[in-house]
DNA sequence: GGGGACGCTAAGCGCTCGCTCACCTTCGGC
DNA sequence: GCCGAAGGTGAGCGAGCGCTTAGCGTCCCC
């Protein structure tokens, strides 16, 4: 449904929907530096040399620095369910679905790191009001793997004593891919992909 | 081998190490200061307030607020090893020593919640020098557990596709754990321990 | 081709940060 | 009973923060 542009690869390639030109440059500038160094650690100033303007340009496009990450944090979320989605109402056994979801869930997390991280990483630097609204969305994402977790109960495919606790440890898997890879490491995303798809397989009780 | 101990429980019994009784406080207020709001957005004032001191007080006991993020990695890091080791060196088979390793060390990231946030998450605040010090720490705890593994395969009790990826997929599920838990949530350390540690096994091939 | 909306900058405001310094207390040793 | 070390405080420094404001160029529209 929607786009149906790339799924886990470039990282600015993602950022069409922002406008105007100068909006999305400073986005995808604050996405680089929350990333590397923080939200707290980075400065405005930071954020806005980045994107070859000054401090205050920053200002005609949003309201505040908070700002700048709750659009991020909202828009990566909701490509991050779009994944989950997609690959949770695709034709196939539950096992088909659950390897699809978790390997491009986690070349999502692989490829487009520096935005997962933020989105993954930052969402305790909202206010309580952004951060309710992110939380929903997270909601929804568990939500969308429990669902083909439960399928896969249903239909005799998998072997799960604890649905809520391995569906968390599926995320934990595919989330935590942020916080470790490296793009100068030994892998691609599309083999750390693979992989974790394996072991999700093997902990739900396939094969 | 050294002090038995608490290994997963409270919060501040394990810094009893740390001396004199001023320094404690002030540590033990700065990894509650940093695991709730994060390295960058911690003041000293506020660790000091905490601690019911001035501000001043923290410069007699620390040079600098990064010394206590080193001190406080430092510590946790070496105690996240020794978990790891005690489990790797203890008596039984492969299976029984991933188990006691994965559960063990989910108790510490659960129970210990604040401080494994701050072990985990904050390494990137510290300086190079001491992130390359701790970094190597952690390849320790790396290692510890790969070597259970591979004894594992040797054994011809795990069958295992990727030894590294696998390792790393154990240590997300573990550390992962730091992010998501919920003190006032449906689970004790224990719990979220055992069930870990029957998904790892499955990961690994066991069963 | 004049006028207003738009996008942007230079300068700087008020504030809080990490950290320092001059000074004060407490206390064990002789 | 005096003395120096150890541990603490109140005040405040220079710097950098998020954000604002006054003003400048460049378009589009009629």
């Amino acid at each position: 449904m929607s786009t149906a542009k790339e799924t886990a690869g470039g990282e600015t390639s993602a950022w069409g929907e922002v406008t105007p030109d100068a909006a999305r440059r400073l986005l995808i500038a604050a996405v680089e530096a929350f990333a590397e160094r923080g939200y707290h650690a980075t400065t405005t100033r930071d954020i806005a040399g980045r994107a070859g303007m000054s401090p205050a340009a920053l200002y005609i496009h949003y309201k505040t620095k908070e700002e700048l990450l709750h659009r991020i944090s909202r828009i990566g979320h909701e490509k991050a369910l779009e994944i989950l989605q997609t690959a949770a109402r695709r034709e196939g056994t539950a096992a088909e679905r659950l390897a699809d979801a978790v390997s491009s869930f986690v070349r999502w997390h692989a490829g487009g790191r520096t935005t997962a991280r933020v989105v993954q990483y930052e969402l305790d630097s909202l206010g309580p009001d952004a951060r309710e609204e992110i939380l929903a969305l997270r909601r929804q994402c568990d939500a969308e793997v429990r669902g083909i977790i439960e399928d896969g109960i249903a239909s005799g495919e998998f072997d799960v004593l604890d649905v809520k606790g391995t569906t968390l440890a599926v995320m934990s898997l595919c989330i935590d891919v942020a916080r470790w890879f490296n793009v100068d490491g030994p892998w691609t995303p599309d083999e750390v992909g693979a992989l974790d798809a394996d072991l999700v397989l093997r902990m739900v009780g396939v094969k």
